[in-house]
RNA sequence: GCCGGCGUGGCGGAACUGGCAGACGCGCAGGACUUAAAAUCCUGUGGUGGCAACAUCGUACCGGUUCGAUUCCGGUCGCCGGCACCA
């Protein structure tokens, strides 16, 4: 009896021999691939096996690129690990949140380790060591001194249940991201950052990027650029006027009011005697209003301010209103109507019954007793003076520079993206490095004496009135100003959790440089990100803020390259029973601990990926591990059965070992890695097959276990070593497929009449049209009766009999 | 509402560019081994009819293109994800 697989022994010597001696090592002369998983916040409850699959995905990637292409694998782990949840955990428990960080830290660190990655933890980063979040503070620092990161008093949104500011991206469906609760809006001065600078270049580097093309939809629909043009309206009496911006000027004719947002500044002016206490209390009604009540009201709301403005093109008196639709952020805060071709517009008139007119024909005609408004942009201009009888289509398009002109407007474009609200009313996380000063404003903190530390708090509690709890320690508080020496204030808010997720793939390369955030030389020689492997939940935020960063820092010198991630993947995620997703709460978590113990390493790690396509949500099945444990015993038994047979390979063998080579690698390539596992299946079995007619040959069993090597390393290691092989299987080279043995000499077509098949038959792979449609037609036999209308031959799949 | 994606056995899923639908695995049923069980191995496994060879239906639904459609086109329904008064 051969010896049996013991998954315990085999992947503890393993573990051991690769600690000792790592596989991947960097001699200076191989070529490098950084493949980078999203770092965790090392959290609690530990991992569960839906961490487990991406990491699982990224090292089989990183093996692969090692064994194809002899690459040195960049492949860092580090720790997101500011943030909330400790934060909340301090104010509960008392602890500091240092300290259960580096708890959890230990903890998920080894939980990593069983899952035998190639980590590299000399290059491990913690966003919370002082030494990575002093460059956190550096590059914003040199935001300020760039114009970028400017202080603003606003109306932010204000997470109630977080006591904290939040970015756009952090407001989902009007409700907090983290927490779920609603948002609502809180004047507060605030750090903003200047995304909105880079908002074209962010959009027009997605083109650039090889990810997948719903996320470069996603960024491209959040950046949200339009053409259009401002067209100023004159304020009827007034000396003032109201500037609006449009993406259908085309449509200018048809404006019969106007609409500002109650917190434009020129709202509260407009009203007369009459109008004056509505226009006032309706601006008051809008401030009090929450983000989420504005969204759900779907029934329109508005009030008259009792002034006209003049529509520049006609000269015709359209009354201004005010109304919460229009966004005071977005464009100039002041919106033309045009309700004939707008939906909204259209409701809001029919609701205060304001003036319809159409200026683009339906069918060449106007329509009678319009219902809904006719949002189509083509059709004959109507009613629109000069422009009548010219195609809609093209005057949005030549419009903007006709009004331009004429004198009252201006071609311009217009974003969805807003800047990036940066301030945190929290203690967990990077403090702002600015000091307050009287006499000199807003001084940053000077590089030299980054970084500014976090100080020790009393309580973690955040004071809910906008203020951080940072701002309670006095003696930390008041300092003198680096400019004048003054005494002055510290800034108290902290960076939000992305700040420091924004840059941390930069870090890993030369994470203990103490001069600067990385050496141009190893920026130049190690980055970027080859490949990036995480969740689709992070899209928009993480993404869109790091090439942002990324962008930032290659234009003051820092790195040479505008893209920080060549290639993304995202991994589906992976769920518990019915699609629920896995939490503690929800007692649905499904820890890979046991798993490891019963089943072992590797036969998890193939697991993850036979559950589904990589790229999708899957439903956890603890049940199913059982298959994937019986093929690498199998395998196991294959090889040791086998190895020392002195079979030589027979032509059959020599076949299926480079249809082998062929179909994993084309799988693994085309990132199909659960359909790469049912291969390995496959094959295992037919050569199990096989060896009991006959036996395998030695090269072909080593071929089959490079190719697993990256999907199972220690039982390939393992077994590469008991085929005699001294180094390791890392160090092997990934085989190529040679199509000409593969080939087939006889293949297995199917035979059709009127597309249905009848009948298979064998036939030389090289059979020519008519022998095959006439051994076609013989196999048949009395089948085939009635008129012959067409014959078709796919070589080496098909014959298709058409009859009548 | 707008923009994406998806819909295949009891279950997870396969099918490259229009060419034998259901690979591989789970589960289930039967058998071998065993005093017995576990483990392992073998056989079967989309529906209907038939002892069987086989026939017939079948990839959400309706229709189209084609010798041939899970795949392409038009429409309907359902599910998932993103955005959500962006003028």
């Amino acid at each position: 009896m051969a010896v049996p697989y013991n998954h315990r022994e085999i992947e503890q010597k393993w573990r051991k021999e690769w600690e000792k001696n790592p596989v991947n090592v960097n001699d200076g002369k191989k070529p490098k691939y950084y493949c980078l998983d999203m770092f965790p916040y090392p959290s609690g409850n530990g991992l569960h096996v839906g961490h487990w699959r991406g990491y699982v995905i990224s090292d089989v990637w990183s093996r692969y690129k090692m064994l194809n292409g002899g690459h040195y694998i960049i492949h860092p782990m580090g720790w997101d690990a500011f943030g909330l949840p400790a934060e909340n955990y301090a104010i509960k428990m008392g602890v500091h949140p240092a300290k259960s960080t580096a708890e959890n830290v230990a903890n998920i660190k080894k939980q990593i380790n069983e899952i035998a990655a190639l980590y590299d933890w000399d290059m491990e980063v913690n966003t919370t060591d002082p030494e990575f979040y002093k460059w956190t503070q550096w590059i914003f620092v040199k935001m300020f001194k760039e114009g970028l990161a400017y202080e603003k008093e606003m109306p932010i949104n204000w997470c109630p249940s977080c006591k904290t500011g939040l970015a756009n991206e952090e407001v989902v469906n009007g409700k907090c991201e983290r927490c779920g609760a609603d948002v609502t809006k809180k004047n507060l001065k605030q750090w903003m950052l200047r995304i909105t600078k880079y908002a074209d270049r962010l959009l027009a580097d997605l083109d650039k990027l090889d990810w997948p093309e719903k996320v470069k939809k996603m960024q491209a629909d959040w950046i949200g650029k339009s053409y259009g043009a401002e067209v100023d309206f004159k304020v009827e009496g007034m000396e003032e006027a109201i500037t609006v911006y449009t993406t259908r000027p085309d449509t200018l004719h048809g404006a019969t009011f106007m609409v500002l947002a109650p917190e434009h500044a020129l709202a509260a002016k407009l009203s007369t005697e009459e109008t004056k206490e509505a226009v006032e209390k309706y601006i008051y009604d809008a401030s009090m209003k929450s983000n989420v009540d504005r969204l759900q009201d779907k029934e329109k709301t508005g009030v008259f301010t009792g002034s006209y403005a003049i529509n520049p093109l006609n000269g015709k008196k359209v009354p201004i209103w005010l109304s919460d639709y229009v966004l005071a952020d977005y464009g100039t805060g002041a919106i033309m109507c045009v309700p004939a071709h707008d939906d909204r517009d259209f409701e809001f008139a029919t609701k205060f019954n304001i003036p319809i007119i159409q200026v683009i024909a339906k069918d060449g005609k106007e329509i009678e007793n319009m219902t809904e408004a006719y949002t189509e942009a083509n059709g004959t201009m109507i009613n629109s003076g000069d422009w009548n009888g010219m195609e809609s289509s093209v005057l949005k398009k030549e419009a903007p520079e006709m009004i331009e002109k004429m004198g009252f407007g201006r071609k311009t474009t217009n974003y969805k993206l807003r800047d990036w609200v940066f301030s945190r009313q929290r203690y967990w996380g990077e403090p702002i490095p600015i000091v307050h000063c009287e006499k000199c404003g807003a001084v940053p903190v000077p590089e030299e004496q980054l970084p500014l530390l976090l100080p020790e708090v009393e309580s973690y509690q955040p004071t809910g009135t906008g203020e951080s709890p940072l701002a309670d320690i006095t003696e930390w508080v008041n300092t003198t100003c680096p400019c004048c020496g003054a005494p002055a204030k510290r800034e108290t808010n902290t960076m939000p959790q992305w700040a420091g997720s924004s840059w941390y793939f930069l870090r890993y390369v030369d994470s203990k440089n103490e001069k600067e955030l990385v050496s141009r030389e190893k920026a130049d020689k190690y980055l970027p990100v080859d490949m990036y492997i995480g969740g689709v939940e992070h899209a928009v935020l993480h993404l869109l803020y790091s090439r942002f960063y990324t962008k930032f820092l290659y234009d003051i010198g820092v790195i040479d390259f505008e893209e920080p991630f060549t290639k993304l993947f995202n991994q589906g995620m992976i769920t518990g029973k019915n699609g629920i997703k896995m939490s503690k709460s929800k007692g649905n978590v499904v820890s890979p601990d046991d798993l490891v113990r019963d089943y072992g390493c590797d036969s998890l790690r193939m697991y993850e990926l036979f559950v589904g396509p990589p790229e999708l949500d899957s439903e956890w099945d603890d049940r199913g591990i059982d298959g994937v444990y019986r093929f690498i015993t199998r395998f196991w038994k294959l090889v040791m059965d086998n190895k020392d047979s002195g079979e030589k390979a027979t032509k059959e063998l020599l076949k299926v070992r480079n249809k082998m080579i062929f179909d994993i690698s084309q799988r693994l390539e085309n990132f199909s890695l659960n359909t790469v596992v049912s291969g390995f299946m496959e094959y295992t079995n037919k050569l199990t097959e096989m060896a009991k007619n006959g036996g395998v040959d030695k090269e072909t069993l080593k071929t089959a276990v490079v190719l697993l090597a990256p999907f199972a390393p220690h039982i390939s290691e393992e077994l590469w070593h008991e085929l005699g092989e001294m180094d390791s299987v890392f160090h092997a080279v990934w085989p190529e497929a040679d199509k000409n043995v593969m080939a087939d000499d006889e293949k297995e077509i199917a035979v059709q009449i009127n597309g249905k098949t009848k009948t298979v038959i064998t036939v030389p792979a090289d059979i020519d049209k008519d022998s095959a449609i006439s051994a076609g037609k013989e196999a048949l036999g009395d089948k085939l009766s009635g008129n012959v209308v067409k014959e078709i031959y796919v070589p080496g799949r098909i014959i298709n009999i058409v009859m009548k």
